[in-house]
DNA sequence: ATTAAATTTAAACAAATGATTAAAAAAGGC
DNA sequence: GCCTTTTTTAATCATTTGTTTAAATTTAAT
């Protein structure tokens, strides 16, 4: 037989084929539903290695779910406190940051919404969520866009519902969507690609279509 | 000891209390989650029942899944296709009849999205949901509203994309939206009270201001 | 009341699964 | 080359978990 062929990217080490096929695994079936045998599988490497390099299965778990919200959620520090650009340059950051993200990995969401359904506090603990979009730059900028004065609380968290939920609905929704519309991958994934146009759109509607406060009953409930 | 006293709604039969159980199990931790035996704690039940009433896990599953998805989806049929209501209408009904759905029960939309993550076929073996959308008079009243002619299909999934998420959306992200704001199961639920005036509102707002169609690339891919 | 059917229970089984062990193999240092 | 350390392997363990069984209990019919 022919010598083994060197491949140009050096083949990674056992820890790192570990991780990736752990977060493959535990992306696709969620924790309770991978067993550590498909992990072992999937890297193509003996099951008591899991055990050597990460001690359990949890910790493995607990180590993928940290870099997967940091993924999800780091970028999103730095743009938001950004104080040289406008809130529409940071719209449009912000959608085209998240929606390659998203494309790259479309089950990021649900992955990560599982987890914080399941365990709340891990994410207060691990990235302090709150304090970071109530200390924001972007929270001024949002509170001027509307006219600064008689708009209460709840209507900018409504605002932000929509704008997050435009951006990370349709991957979340993709296998339903695929479905009714009997889309291919392709299809869906221009139809993202178009998004990145279309969301700042939207958003810049929303915010020149105020709308009239007494729409909203929890003026003096929620203060951010 | 006092007799048992008799209490007005009679205690629903074993077999009843199993499917109760399993339904809130099921839908809070997952299939592959939930344990045979956390069902029959909850139900207050000997483990034996479950098999005895349903034969398998997987069984009272499939149940449980088909009944939740008839609530989900079921009433949708219904609604769309009326023809003697207008598209604001249909969009005010859609937006009371599933925020007050989604109020009850905030859970449903992950049980069903990671039931389709998982076992994507199952769903249009149930319904048939893509022969109903398409078929269905709503499309038609779209279409009109948005001025019939040169808006390529995928526009309008896109803007039915936007409906469904700013409905559901929330409620999937409800334990993170909790997190970043600090929010109260009392504020965030008349948050959603809230929405049933201001949704339809947004979409108004994004029919009335039509998007440039060269925005979508997709012209001759999708037909619906 | 007697009997048959339906329901419930405690116990146990068998397969799956996370983890461990002890030995083998590979890598690295001198 | 020899020794030590690191990595890998096959086998096994201990627990969990879905399911079954056979007996006990309750319900319903005659």
């Amino acid at each position: 037989m022919s010598k083994k062929i060197e491949i140009s990217e050096k083949d990674p080490s056992t820890e790192e084929k570990i991780k990736e096929a752990a977060r493959k695994v535990f992306q696709k079936k969620g924790y309770a539903g991978t067993r550590t045998r498909d992990i072992a599988d999937e890297a193509g490497v003996n099951l008591a290695l899991l055990n050597y390099y990460f001690r359990s299965k949890e910790k493995l778990f607990d180590l993928i779910m940290g870099e997967t919200m940091l993924l999800f959620f780091q970028s999103l520090k730095a743009l938001i406190n950004n104080e040289n650009t406008s809130l529409q340059e940071k719209m449009q950051d912000f959608t085209n940051q998240y929606i390659d993200l998203l494309i790259s990995q479309p089950q990021l969401p649900i992955f990560i919404l599982n987890e914080i359904q399941m365990n709340p506090k891990g994410l207060s603990e691990r990235m302090c969520l709150h304090q970071v979009v109530i200390g924001s730059y972007i929270l001024k900028q949002f509170r001027e866009d509307l006219g600064n004065n008689d708009i209460p609380d709840s209507a900018l968290i409504q605002m932000i519902v929509n704008i997050i939920g435009m951006l990370v609905f349709p991957f979340i929704g993709k296998p339903l969507l695929k479905e009714i519309f009997n889309l291919t991958d392709e299809q869906f994934q221009a139809m993202m690609y178009d998004r990145k146009k279309l969301v700042p759109l939207w958003i810049e509607s929303m915010f020149s279509n105020p709308i009239n406060p007494s729409y909203f009953t929890l003026i003096q409930n929620i203060k951010l």
